[in-house]
DNA sequence: AATTCGTACAACCGCTCACGA
DNA sequence: CTCGTGAGCGGTTGTACGAAT
């Protein structure tokens, strides 16, 4: 079935290797005792295959080198046409329009690019796929987050309103919108909606193993690339999928609350280092706190290095949170000691006790809310820090903590000098609106506009955390 | 001029799902 | 129900090319 060939087919073949516009020596995986061709397509291939695809139409492709005499398989063939060949292809640059929708998808869908392409009339999967992976390097590059903040407004926003209606979005996609930025906080937010089952008409039943993917990320263990092993992948929906399926569509969802209800504490506790099964030493871990490894690339560059050892399986996408490599220094100074008691607080708050749905998915959110909790975390956890050395920070308090801190010593984190000052100010910087000209997704906007959303988005967060919500809020 | 680095793009690979026998 | 096959998706890798050193 696969066209993959055996370790020697790995080289690709040039073109000039070749008599035959078709057909190559010594290269190439073989298929009913043909041998294949692999690497750059040429004109003649091209040819070939528009003609066959005009003669047979789309589909059947591994009867395509049957039919046709072009020596490549059905994979390659549907590729080549899908992404280069098929008519009404858009060539070229991302318009401006195309950018923005991209990331307004992403910040929906995640790394869903089939169907992030359907949106995108004449662009492909692959198309928007690189234009995506490069843009998280150039972003992360210079410092900028990957969304502008009204698009992970809206993204909350959206979120939200699909939980309070009941919505079901358990798509994939919807779990790696979540996952964009290799953490997987922004479940955290619908902690909060959890811990407020109560109040809120409805609020589904959100798995804790969220919350603890979320604590283990931030303690550094992005690196275990956990995942939810429940967290079975829906079924693809091929045909009549509904765009965006994941916030009205009747997708299905396949985990169940059952699953992650039990030994919840034992993982949040894990989670936080408590127990941790891959780092039993308790002891704070600054720099890591925040997914930074010293000597890992993991933030640095925006990529993750397949060459780089034990790191498990990771997110090639970055926390929106990003920081360079001069960061890091600001970052381990800074005590991830009080997250412990946050976490603390928030483990002693409430279970959920509306009615599960194990058929309600764990709503998801934008990457750059990866950022935005994160960040609350950390000012939270400073703001405990400050108030109390207390270990034993009761959610009352760590709520009014957190209340004094986003009213009134906002400022204090903005200072440069602060180590989470950086922390704080970056994420002003880099959650940046869009411009009004439209001019730039990148262009730097005034920092009011977006403290008012970050600050609703940290009150919410928090109050979560701490086992209390105010709907009103919202 | 040579080398290094970053970027953009094309293609491959592994996995999963749908579907029919 | 199982198995084989086709197809699609997402992640990753390879390559070309231009800019910087």
């Amino acid at each position: 079935m696969s066209c993959s060939s055996n370790g020697s087919d790995d080289m690709m073949l040039s073109n000039d290797q070749t008599d035959s516009p078709l057909m190559d020596e010594g290269g190439g995986g073989t298929a009913r005792g043909v041998i294949l061709k692999k690497g750059p397509w040429t004109s003649a291939e091209d040819a070939i295959l528009i003609d066959y695809v005009k003669k047979h139409g789309e589909g059947n492709w591994n009867a395509v080198q049957k039919n046709s005499g072009l020596f490549r398989c059905g994979k390659s063939c549907r590729l080549r046409w899908a992404n280069h060949l098929r008519p009404n292809l858009k060539k070229g640059a991302f318009t401006q329009e195309e950018e923005q929708m991209i990331v307004e998808l992403h910040a929906k869908m995640g790394n869903k690019w089939a169907r992030m392409a359907a949106h995108l009339p004449g662009r492909t999967d692959n198309e928007i796929k690189n234009y995506w992976n490069t843009r998280i390097k150039r972003r992360q590059r210079a410092g900028l987050p990957l969304y502008p903040p009204e698009v992970s407004f809206q993204a909350l926003q959206e979120s939200q309103c699909q939980n309070i209606n009941g919505i079901n979005s358990g798509d994939k996609g919807h779990h790696d919108l979540l996952q964009a930025n290799g953490y997987e906080i922004p479940d955290v937010v619908f902690d909060s909606l959890k811990a407020n089952q109560g109040v809120l008409p409805y609020v589904p039943d959100i798995p804790d193993i969220t919350a603890s993917t979320m604590l283990m990320k931030g303690l550094g263990s992005q690196y275990c690339s956990f995942v939810p092993p429940v967290m079975h992948r829906p079924k693809r929906l091929r045909e009549s999928v509904p765009l965006f399926s994941a916030y009205g569509g009747s997708v299905k969802n396949e985990f169940s609350f059952d699953q992650f209800h039990n030994d919840t504490s034992d993982k949040i506790a894990r989670s936080f280092g408590l127990s941790f099964p891959l780092d039993p030493d308790t002891t704070p871990k600054a720099p890591e706190s925040f997914g930074m490894l010293q000597g890992s690339h993991t933030l640095s560059n925006g990529n993750f290095s397949a060459s780089k050892p034990n790191l498990g399986a990771v997110k090639l996408e970055l926390p929106s949170l990003q920081y360079t490599e001069t960061d890091l220094g600001s970052w381990g100074t800074s005590s991830p000691q009080p997250l412990l008691e946050t976490v603390d607080a928030f483990i002693q708050s409430p279970p959920p006790t509306g009615t599960l749905d194990s058929g309600c998915p764990s709503p998801r959110n934008s990457g750059l809310l990866d950022a935005l909790i994160h960040e609350s975390n950390t000012l939270k956890n400073h703001s405990s820090d400050k108030s109390s050395n207390s270990s034993s920070v009761t959610p009352d308090v760590a709520d009014s903590c957190t209340r004094n801190f986003c009213e009134t010593e906002w400022e204090d984190y903005s200072d440069p000098l602060s180590p989470l000052g950086h922390s704080a100010t970056s994420l002003f910087n880099e959650c940046t609106p869009l411009s009004a000209s439209g001019s730039s997704l990148d262009e730097q906007a005034p920092v009011e506009t977006f403290g008012k959303h970050l600050h609703l988005i940290l009150i919410i967060t928090l109050k979560g955390h701490s086992g209390t919500f105010e709907s009103s809020f919202l």
